[in-house]
DNA sequence: AATTCGTGCATTTTT
DNA sequence: TGCACGAATT
């Protein structure tokens, strides 16, 4: 072994580190250092002359590529470095469509349709069909056509073979008029990038070949979240002499919902014979307490792949629990706790992390830290790359790139507005379809479609030698140039300023935003394409712009958290119907993978993890009365304790200026309640009378309360059927 | 064709 | 609650 870095991992990263034979499982537990042992083993490899262009490593966020480029290149240097192959599945697999576009029939220039130009697309084929499937909306059926693709069930098939129901006909039909859509439109949605590869390979021996002999070593990081396409793929690549590490946590799977196969993890042996299974056990985050707790949850899960955590690490804190009266007052006292921790115990904001189960949730907090003056970041939610002036100057760009684009094509006719209404726009889509020209076509021979107003025909007329004119310079301009001049051109800036409210102001600056944004893409990225600036805005999300520099306090859904690890983690609406949603519908399966949510946002924790809950929440417009989450009930009474003993008195000035005199009535019985559990109340029973309390464990109906009655000693029950009475 | 107003509906999670 | 979409109005 000539590294000396290897020095620093232990017994069993080591013997995972060094295997480089057949086919291995690297199990690794949250927080075990598995992206450690990735970037150790591809710099090992690579001092020990594998050349890096033969290495495939695949992940499923453009962060988690990004980090491990970081520490690799620190390692080996950026020169060898910069030849792995490294990304997620999804930009790795468009850069070879791109390369490949023209054996699929397709331009290499296509367009990569995100989830909201997809849904626009369905929307646009049910109107074009004259369908509606059951009352759905254009977004429940893009998930479903999703779901189908995700299973690489193509539309042949699904009409031929499961479309038996008259709904489901239907919907055979809008998913079929969808893709052969996206391919007149010389597009590809997210899950083509995924499926494409496949039958390019499948049809293409020699393709797949060329691959075969570049890629001679795949590593897989996340492998619990692959779906079918993409293992797949993985086993397209793989051949007898390629070698193959694929890195995974069963307990972290949580892509379910979008077609991660948790059995590609639990039958990897039976694929792949002879496998080498290592195990990673010893975390390196967390605090016993916590690694207690989240075990006590996880393990309320069946069919788990065997595997201890285990720490060096002191004890901790105990985990605890604030209870609170609604979304609002649970904002107020996570603030609160905020305020003390940094404080009393030198903590910094950017050490913190609040969670929550859906993105909804983050309004309420956001109100709550402005109010208190905490600085914080949201990661994720409405990212800015999906906001609407960006993505028009962003559709503008995928127009000049790709003119069959369509779907942009119809976002930028009348933007900004140029006379060409809807009515307009109708009849040139039905002149279109009727000579089976493209839309773009249409455009030029616009005087043809004599529907239209001469007048409006001369605007589009107008908008057709602006495109024309920024088509031709694209050759001429780099990227920032073409698009300054763009922007510069349509005159949106000036709009903007115009306007002059604060949302016009706000958009006057993302569309500078973007423009920074393009020419830092550029620098970053000699010699890159409008096509691939493209590319990585399509493929880009929320978390990869996450860095942990600045000193705020971090907001996220649990999702965007995995990966990630904070000193102090706060886990919000642990409440029946949020965290686990939706528990009524929900199958078995949906509650376990709702579990190894709750397991990831535990396990994301150094040293100290706060849950909260509040009784009501605003939901639908009205007041839900809600239950603590059962997986609160499950975590072992002995690591958690309850928080907010007596917090409302104090703070009953404070709150008013929260909340107007209808919460005021609320808190006070509230007061009362808790009153009632505190340790030292006398208190009497049914059948031992009287009797003090002597200490609290737990929280909701597992809670566990201990009593010495003055007759029958002490006795430790269930508060939930002690039937206490207050003295 | 654009603006304004009102109704109804929605909430997972994301590459 | 608040956003999106459709009808009505200018």
């Amino acid at each position: 072994m000539s590294m000396k870095s290897l020095k620093d991992l232990n017994q069993a990263q080591l013997e995972a580190t060094e295997y480089n034979e057949g086919p291995h499982l690297i199990v690794a537990g949250a927080g075990s250092g598995k992206t450690k042992v990735l970037t150790h083993k591809i710099a090992y490899l690579i001092e020990d002359g594998f050349n890096p262009e033969n290495i495939l490593s695949l992940t499923f966020t453009n962060k988690a590529a990004n980090e491990m480029k970081e520490r690799i290149t620190a390692m080996i240097g950026v020169t060898k470095a910069k030849k792995l192959w490294m990304g997620t599945f999804h930009s790795i697999l468009a850069r070879i469509l791109r390369t490949e576009a023209e054996s699929l029939n397709y331009k290499k220039n296509f367009s990569i349709y995100d989830r909201e130009d997809s849904v626009s697309l369905v929307g646009n084929v049910l109107t074009a069909l004259n369908i509606s499937i059951d009352d759905k909306s254009s977004s429940a059926i893009q998930h479903q056509i999703s779901s189908l693709k995700n299973k690489m069930i193509l539309p042949e098939e699904f009409a031929k073979f499961h479309a038996e129901t008259p709904s489901e006909k239907k919907l055979a039909q809008v998913y079929t008029e969808y893709n052969d859509r996206l391919f007149e439109n010389n597009s590809m949605d997210f899950d083509d990038l995924l499926l494409k590869p496949i039958q390019l390979f499948n049809n293409h021996q020699r393709i797949l070949a060329k691959y075969k002999k570049e890629f001679k070593y795949v590593l897989v990081d996340e492998f619990q979240d692959t779906n079918k396409a993409q293992y797949e793929i993985i086993k397209l690549f793989v051949t007898g002499r390629t070698k193959l590490c694929v890195v995974g946590d069963d307990a972290q799977s949580i892509y379910g919902w979008r077609g991660a196969e948790l059995e590609n993890m639990l039958n990897f042996e039976k694929d792949f014979p002879k496998v080498k299974v290592f195990r990673l056990e010893q975390n390196y985050r967390s605090t016993k307490r916590i690694l207690k707790a989240a075990g006590s949850v996880i393990k309320n899960n069946p069919g788990q792949i065997e595997k201890t955590l285990w720490t060096e690490n002191e004890d901790g804190e105990m985990l605890s629990v604030l209870r609170c009266t609604d979304e609002k007052d649970e904002a107020f006292q996570i603030s609160k706790q905020i305020k003390k921790e940094i404080t009393s115990k030198k903590i910094s904001l950017k050490d913190i992390t609040i969670l929550y189960r859906i993105n909804s949730q983050s309004r309420a907090l956001e109100e709550a830290l402005r109010r208190e003056k905490l600085p914080y970041k949201i990661i994720g939610g409405v990212e800015f790359y999906r906001r609407k002036e960006v993505k028009d100057i962003v559709a503008y760009l995928r127009v000049l790139a790709n003119q069959n684009d369509e779907e942009s094509l119809l976002r930028i006719m009348n933007f900004p507005q140029r006379g060409i209404g809807n009515t307009s726009i109708s009849k040139m889509i039905a002149f279109a379809r009727k000579f089976d020209l493209s839309f773009y076509s249409t455009m030029a021979r616009i005087f043809e479609v004599i529907e239209v107003k001469e007048r409006i025909q001369k605007n589009v007329k107008q908008f057709k030698i602006l495109l024309d004119k920024y088509i031709d310079l694209q050759s001429k301009l780099s990227l920032t140039e073409l698009t300054s001049a763009l922007i510069d051109d349509l005159g949106v800036l000036k709009m903007y300023k115009e306007e002059n409210t604060v949302e016009s102001r706000q958009r006057y600056d993302n569309v500078q935003e973007l423009i920074n944004s393009i020419a830092d893409f550029s620098k970053q990225n000699k010699g890159a394409t409008i096509d691939d600036f493209l590319s990585d805005v399509s493929l880009f999300s929320g978390i990869d712009s996450y860095e942990n520099d600045d000193n705020f306090i971090t907001l996220m859904t649990i999702h965007s958290s995995k990966g990630l690890e904070f000193p102090v983690v706060f886990i919000t609406g642990c409440e029946e119907d949020i965290f686990p949603l939706n528990k009524k519908f929900d199958s078995d399966s949906q509650v376990e993978e709702e579990r190894r949510l709750f397991y990831v946002a535990v396990t994301r924790a150094e040293r100290k993890v706060i849950l909260s809950y509040a009784r009501s929440r605003y939901r639908f417009g009205e007041v839900a009365y809600q239950d603590v989450s059962r997986f609160i009930g499950e975590i072992d009474p002995e690591t958690i304790k309850e928080l907010n003993n007596g917090v409302r008195k104090s703070s009953s000035r404070r709150r008013r200026a929260y909340y107007d005199e209808l919460y005021q009535e609320d808190f006070d019985e509230f007061d009362q309640e808790r009153r009632s559990l505190r340790v030292g109340s006398r208190v009497s029973h049914e059948k031992f009378g009287e009797g003090k309390i002597l200490a609290i464990n737990g929280v909701g109906d597992s809670q566990k309360i201990s009593i010495a009655f003055e007759e029958f000693g002490t006795k430790h029950l269930l508060t939930k059927f002690a039937k206490l009475t207050l003295i």
